[in-house]
DNA sequence: CGTAAGTCGCAATCCACGAC
DNA sequence: GTCGTGGATTGCGACTTACG
């Protein structure tokens, strides 16, 4: 490995010489063995220091710099080493991602879309790849991440034992083309082998076969058929092109992955990734889960009830079976279900099965004294065959039901079962109800057949009384004792299982319907009344903070179809009871410091008298900050305002959901290593990252359990760490306030903090166009 | 039912660069 | 100087599927 230092004697930034190097060294990489690593230093002119073992570099550098006047240096071993202590972290992190770029071309992958890569010299590795390159601004480690998406294979596979070619056409496919590979989809396809067609290159006839033999260097069988017929866009001109078979990949439908065959998909391009990394001198260690913490979450954040029940099991637990009621009562007095007409004449006795089901939802409310539903109707509204014509349809229906029933916000609740493929009638139902101070409930037609199902399939049909009694004893023998009895049996047979799964299913699903109708009726009717929804279902037992002197804010920025921007805040205290919240909609077209600020103004001062003695202040923001201004402006505001509250430490927590970092567990037993989803509560800080300027610390947060697929961890970024807490209080109380979710009755902890999952909640009501009341 | 994983496509953002 | 453009980068929206 040798240094190689280069002048420059013309003013130019920083970022010029970084987008040169990137784009000019990546352009020689492709067809020489270069990579290395350049530092540039701005005192007296500029230093440009690419460090390579290819001695072409200096001319692959003077090339780069075509025009500008650069000459090579003689670099002696202290001069290097201040070099290196000059360097500047925004450079380095991108010079990285160059390294990395030439590394992944050398090892015989090709860029495949934005962000991904395809194993080319690998037809067999399915996966296509994506591979991030972080700087540490504290250690100047690297980290790479390396993780796998959509599954492909190549047409030769497909083809090789079939000779029905014609439902390949239209498939969308990957193709090579030039130095990457883009997405095209299939014209047509040609049943010869690669040898018997041709194509044009440069006036001469050539055949396919000698195209990708002699001009592409590309070992192709002679045999290879048919040819594919591609039509590729680029740069908006579009192409026909025709491609051997080995060359063209399809997507393979592939269900989600299990960690472990995540993880092995991934090892297998470390390994590759590792190896070229070697001969440039890079030390590799895995970044391994030994950093990990683990904060039981679920036996130490406790849930508390209305009856004073304190406990650290599910609310579903709780209520069924420790007698918990909860925060919230909805006495309802009349519950209008509207029912699809579709839905209604599909079967005989349909509308019988559906009022059973509602006095079954009635019977449970007011056994788990989730409320009282005293008096239920059902109605119908017309389904016709354009969804348009539906949607104004049952758009009058609805509101002449509301007027027909003298329907209540403070008293009465409206459930509307919409079939599946209706999407609008979604939005249609929340707007209407909106309109009047109604929150509604929405039950897909699918879902209401399923429950159907398994009522019958329990094999009480034969049970005609609505007797409440009888109702009740149905559910409590049929459902509650049987998934107790199964689940306390040691072995269960395959048709126990099955049972079981399917009794803990309806179980489920009905106790969702029945909490959220809970919820959304208790929202309703205190925003009617213009009072704060306090709390819904469940608090918790013991301050998120541990001592009760912070407040906890959800705040999210929309932009609404119609081109406004709504900024949504909603306030809650250390025990999860709702202070307020506010959706402020902006006039401009940016979010100012003066609009936030006198939005931030205006909520505290609503809510002053329950800011006394708090002295600390969370924000958790949708996403990372994705502007140096917005930081700037976002600090400011939420600093200045805060301080006239009394507030003393502002934390700026930015969630998030969609991280590309992934976190496997992996266990040694006899039969070697298990890899495994990490269970809700494991977490770990990771390294810094710099934001335009700011410093944030991070962390990587399972906060919810993954049934399917591989997890995928929060990531927390805190932007404002100050002495006083630390990333593990900041994580634990994040976690804490996970537990609130009121509306998931399995667990009651969900990936997203209640402030926030609320703040997201308005957002998409306020995207929607959906007129929003708050108290 | 709500939730989460997984898919594609795209919007937002930054910045240099070139045309005017 | 100003404005549009285009590449690179990063997450989100909208969709589907599966689970209790």
């Amino acid at each position: 490995m040798k240094l190689y230092a280069f002048r420059i004697d013309e003013e130019l930034s920083y970022d010029s010489i970084q987008r040169r190097l990137y784009k000019g060294l990546t352009r020689f990489a492709k067809n020489d063995v270069f990579t290395g690593f350049a530092i540039v230093e701005l005192n007296e002119g500029v230093n440009v220091y690419v460090a390579s073992q290819n001695p072409n570099i200096e001319k692959y550098v003077k090339e780069t710099f075509n025009g500008v006047n650069i000459e090579s240096l003689l670099l002696e071993p202290s001069a290097k080493a201040q070099a290196l202590r000059n360097y500047r972290y925004q450079f380095l992190n991108s010079y990285l991602s160059l390294l990395l770029h030439n590394i992944l071309y050398q090892a015989g992958f090709r860029r495949a879309g934005r962000n991904y890569w395809i194993w080319y010299e690998n037809p067999e590795y399915p996966y296509r790849i994506r591979v991030d390159v972080d700087l540490d601004p504290d250690t100047y480690y690297a980290y790479v991440s390396i993780d796998i998406y959509t599954p492909m294979q190549t047409l030769l596979n497909l083809v090789k034992n079939s000779n029905s070619y014609q439902k390949l056409k239209n498939k969308t496919v990957l193709v090579p083309l030039g130095e990457d590979y883009v997405w095209g989809h299939i014209v047509d396809l040609e049943d010869a082998p690669v040898t018997q067609s041709y194509i044009e290159q440069k006036g001469q006839k050539i055949s396919v076969y000698e195209y990708w033999k002699k001009i592409k260097n590309v070992d192709i069988n002679k045999n290879e058929r048919p040819v594919v017929i591609v039509e590729v866009e680029r740069k908006g001109k579009k192409s026909l092109l025709k491609y051997p078979p080995s060359q063209v990949r399809v997507p393979v439908i592939e269900g989600k992955l299990f960690p472990k065959q995540r993880l092995n998909a991934i090892e297998e391009i470390l390994d590759i990734v590792t190896a070229h990394f070697k001969p440039f001198n890079i030390d590799f260690e895995r970044y391994t889960l030994n950093r990990y913490k683990y904060y039981d979450v679920i036996s130490n954040v406790w849930l508390s009830y209305r009856n004073n029940i304190k406990t650290y099991k599910s609310p579903l637990i709780a209520i069924q079976e420790e007698g918990a009621t909860l925060l919230s009562f909805a006495d309802i007095r009349r519950l209008l279900v509207l029912v699809p007409s579709t839905l209604l004449n599909e079967e005989e006795g349909m509308k019988e099965s559906i009022k059973r089901l509602f006095t079954l939802v009635s019977v449970i409310f007011e056994t788990y004294k989730l409320g009282k539903i005293s008096e239920r109707r059902t109605e119908q509204f017309i389904v016709v065959e354009d969804e348009n014509e539906t949607s104004v349809k049952f758009a009058t229906t609805l509101q002449q039901l509301i007027e027909k029933y003298k329907l209540e916000p403070d008293k009465d609740f409206i459930v509307v079962v919409y079939p599946d493929s209706y999407k609008q009638l979604y939005t249609d139902t929340k707007r209407i109800c909106s309109q009047h101070w109604f929150h509604s409930q929405l039950i897909r037609v699918s879902t209401i057949k399923k429950l159907i199902k398994y009522i019958k399939g329990f094999n009480l049909s034969a049970e005609k009384k609505e007797s409440i009694t009888i109702w009740y004893k149905w559910y409590e023998e049929n459902i509650v004792k049987r998934i107790n009895e199964l689940q306390s049996m040691k072995r269960l047979s395959d048709e126990d299982r099955k049972t079981l799964n399917k009794l803990k299913q309806f179980n489920s699903i009905l106790f969702n319907i029945l909490l959220s109708i809970n919820a959304e009726f208790s929202l309703q009717r205190t925003i009617y009344q213009r009072q704060i929804p306090q709390n819904i279902g469940w608090k918790l037992a013991k301050p998120a903070d541990g001592e009760d002197k912070s407040i906890y804010m959800g705040f999210d920025v929309s932009r609404s179809e119609s081109g406004g921007i709504g900024v949504v805040v909603v306030l809650y205290n250390a025990y999860g009871s709702m202070l307020n919240a506010t959706i402020a909609p902006i006039a401009g077209e940016k979010l100012t410091y003066e609009d936030l600020r006198g939005i931030l103004l205006n909520i505290f001062s609503r809510v002053s008298q329950d800011l006394k003695d708090k002295t600390r202040l969370v924000i958790y923001k949708d996403g990372p900050i994705h502007s140096s201004k917005e930081l700037r402006d976002v600090l400011k505001a939420f600093n200045d305002v805060a301080k006239q509250f009394g507030f003393k430490v502002v934390d700026v927590i930015g969630v998030i959901k969609r991280s590309n970092l992934r976190v496997f567990e992996l266990t040694k037993d006899k039969k070697g290593v298990k890899v495994q989803n990490p269970e809700a509560g494991w977490w770990t800080g990771i390294w810094a990252i710099f934001r335009f300027g700011v410093k944030a610390q991070r962390a990587l947060v399972i906060a919810s359990q993954t049934l399917q697929g591989t997890s995928r961890p929060i990531m927390l970024e805190w932007y404002t760490p100050r002495s006083d807490k630390n990333i593990e209080a900041i994580v634990k109380e994040y976690l804490s306030m996970c537990r609130l979710n009121f509306w998931d009755a399995r667990t009651g902890l969900k990936k997203i903090p209640l402030p926030l999952n609320l703040a997201d909640t308005l957002a998409y009501l306020f995207k929607a166009g959906i007129p929003i009341k708050t108290p």
